[in-house]
Order: C-alpha cells, then sequence, then structure tokens
DNA sequence: TCTTAGATTTAGGCAAGCCTAACATTCGGT
DNA sequence: ACCGAATGTTAGGCTTGCCTAAATCTAAGA
C-alpha cells in the first residue's frame, strides 16, 4: 500500500503535467505546501521507486506506472466528490476539501459502488473528467476563458476547484459547467474580461477568467 | 486535530472499559494489533495529554475529556457504518473494516449529512448504540445469549462486529439484531448452546454465542 | 515465604515525512 | 563571458509511531 504522501505528490504532479510540461521542485512545493526541501527528498524517493523520472535540476516527470497511480488517485478524488455532491447535496465548493481526505481511504469496492449509483459520470461537479476504470480520461482541446476574443462565445466545461472561495464566487454569478458564456470585451494590460451569461453582464478578472475552461463555439 | 493513532487507542480503551472494567496493556496491544511496548509508548502519551489516566502496571483510564473522545469517534464509526450498510448497499460483514479507515477522515459536517440522510438511527447495523451528538449513549442492561438458560428467550440487541467471518456465519442463519431466540440446551464444561430462531434449530460454539447479545424476554 | 510465569515497562532503534540552513546550479541581463 | 537572483539539492534534525530485547513488577502456587 502506498501511503497518502505518495498519492498526494503524484496526484499534484499529474495535475501539473496535464498543465502542461515541466514541473518543478517549487511549483510542487507550493501546491502541497511543503518545503522545496521536503519535495527534493520525496522526488528522489519516488524515482527510486519507478514512478518518477528526475532529472535534478530539471524537473520531474512521471513514469507509466506513476501515471497510472495517479489517474486512480484522481478517479478516486473525482467520484468522491460528485458523490458528495450528488447523494448528500454538499455544495460545490466544499466538496474538493473533503474528497482530497477521503480519496486516501476508499477502497475499490467502495468507488464501484458509488460509481454505479451516480450511474457512470463522466465528469466532476466542477466539470473535470473522471478517469474511467482502466485508466484512461479523455482530452478535449479547451481554452480558457480569458484567452477569447472579444464576440467569441464558449460552453463553460471545466473550473479549478483548488480555492472554495473562487468557486462560490463563480457559483454566485452562475458559472457552472455546461453554462454558455460570451465575451464582450477584454481590458488590455491584463485588465478584466467582460462577459455576457444567461443576459447578465458580468466582469471579471483576468485571473479569474484563466480559471475557467470552455470549450469554443463557432 | 488528533492523530490517527490516538483516535483509534482511545477508541479501544473506551471499549474495553465498557465491556467491564480495567484495560490492560496486553488487551489494548492485541486489539490494535502492536507491541505491548508499543502500547506502554503511546498510553504514557495520552497520560500526558490529561485523555487517560495511566497506573503503571495496573491499567489505563479514560478521563472524562478522553471519553468523549472515544465516543465522538465511535460515533463517527457507528454512522458510518449505518451509512454505507443503508446507502450503499454493503454488506453487514463489510462495513466494520471500511469504517474504521472512514472514521478518522470524516468532517462533523458529512456526519451531520449522513444522519440526516439516514434519519438520526439510534443504532449501527450490528445494533450498537450509536452515541448522539452531544456524547450521550444509552446503556441498556443486556445478556450474552451464552448466559442464559435453557428455556430462556430473548430479542437480538447487539452482535460483536470485529470478525468479518463471524458476522458472514451468523448472517447465514438469521441471527441478526431484533431476531427472537431461545435457547432450548445448554451444553456443560462449555459445550455448545442450542437455540431456535425462526423455528430453526442451531448449535452455536460457546465462544460464538458469547458475542451475541439479548434482551431477554419474559 | 519463595519461586516463577506472565504482564509490563524501559532502553535503544528504525522508517516516514517534515523542517531549516547551507551549498550548488541555472539562466537572464549586461 | 560573467554576476546575481532564483531555483534546486544536500546535510543534519525533529516528531510520530512502530519494533525488539532486556529489565522489572505482580501474583499465584508450593
Amino acid at each position: 500500500m502506498l501511503t497518502q504522501a505518495v498519492e498526494d505528490y503524484l496526484k499534484a504532479i499529474y495535475e501539473f503535467q496535464a498543465e502542461g510540461g515541466k514541473v518543478s521542485t517549487t511549483g510542487l512545493s507550493e501546491q502541497l505546501d511543503v518545503a522545496p526541501a521536503s519535495v527534493t527528498g520525496m522526488v528522489k524517493k519516488l524515482a527510486k521507486m519507478k514512478l518518477v523520472v528526475h532529472e535534478p535540476y530539471q524537473g520531474v516527470e512521471l513514469t507509466s506506472a506513476g501515471e497510472k497511480i495517479a489517474l486512480e488517485v484522481i478517479r478516486h478524488h473525482r467520484l468522491v466528490e460528485s458523490y458528495l455532491a450528488e447523494a448528500l447535496g454538499v455544495s460545490w465548493d466544499k466538496v474538493h476539501e473533503e474528497a482530497d481526505r477521503w480519496e486516501h481511504v476508499l477502497s475499490e469496492e467502495m468507488e464501484d459502488l458509488m460509481d454505479d449509483k451516480l450511474g457512470h459520470p463522466t465528469t466532476d461537479p466542477h466539470g473535470a473528467p473522471i478517469p474511467a476504470r482502466d485508466g484512461s480520461m479523455p482530452r478535449s482541446k479547451l481554452r480558457r476563458l480569458s484567452e477569447l476574443a472579444p464576440g467569441e462565445a464558449g460552453v463553460i466545461s471545466e473550473v479549478n476547484d483548488h480555492d472554495a472561495e473562487l468557486l462560490r464566487y463563480l457559483g454566485e454569478l452562475g458559472l457552472f459547467p455546461r453554462v454558455k458564456v460570451r465575451v464582450i470585451s477584454s481590458a488590455p494590460f491584463d485588465g478584466p474580461v467582460t462577459v455576457r451569461i444567461n443576459g447578465d453582464k458580468h466582469a471579471l478578472g483576468r485571473e479569474v477568467a484563466g480559471q475557467i475552461l470552455v470549450e469554443p463555439l463557432p
């Protein structure tokens, strides 16, 4: 059995890698709220376990064994999120934190039961795809809302679930997955992005808009 | 936040104490599957935290602070067991093991949600009482099935949930909480106890009958 | 009372994961 | 080509919770 720390590191590395590219010690250290030196130590351990490849000073990368485990952990996490939201009515800003703890204690059997109860969902409450049991996960070409040009429209596909505060804010504005948005204007110098949702106009900070992934509409 | 180990020790101590009397190092060491020396070490730590009183060579006892925590852990455990059985259809021989892990990661909020969904149950699937939120727990006067005299009858109130194998066996015989049993005969020299349930006769080992608590009927 | 088996505690260690402080490497700007 | 800032690694320690082996205590029977 893997330790919780190992699972957390692999998950974090996977998520960084999916964001595109190299995974840095500092990045992990911030993500996991741990000193950089601790990351180096753990990364060496993971490398010895053949779960990652570590090029000193250059970064880390998951091996296929590591990726497999990361996907299992992510599957647990997202299924739990979905289950909490659906079956227990937990609000979408709270499911992430809870799932971060549950993911490590869930047996495969419970995972299957929850999956069945939910009717085999393919995305979690934030729109993130749930890996299949065999570890496969669809990767669609999404764009950040912050990158759309004025006039372009899209359907919200996924929002970053790491910040509960942000989720509450987005929820108030009605910015949920499957909701259609159109960019009205995009201020220069990293200024706000103004969007129309359900007929209402809202100005979003560039930072916030960057946390929202959309599927562009023609 | 308390560590998982601390919670496990407090729970185990509570259960021993409820069984009546002194809690020995060896008993805990067997229950927790840990060396006796490790128990001594942890007990000293708990004593320093004022959660138990430790009389060297004589035994341990929970303080009221320790008892309060133990009851919270037990409430989590039994609510999770109930939830798993009720909402996810997990069989009664499997819920204990799963709950042993979940109990440590469940937030108060999730506990309340589960409790609501279940309609505030007062016992878990094995008949064990679920402590109330305020820490109170009803204690009724129960007798072991092994102690009933031939001719006496009772309603099964609670069965020991620590052994999955045993639970499967009892399930096959139909020995569930709320089922009525009558002792037909009780062999001497710790021999088997023969009981009638639902019209069927079954001979139970004395050991097994001792794991079943009944509420005597007049 | 004495002996001794069994229970308990003490002593010394180990593995995980974290930390801080000190040292090493990389890379952009001149 | 070099310098300094940022990034990364090494070294040495700490805490938790477990272990084994050795010492000590308790209590029951001769």
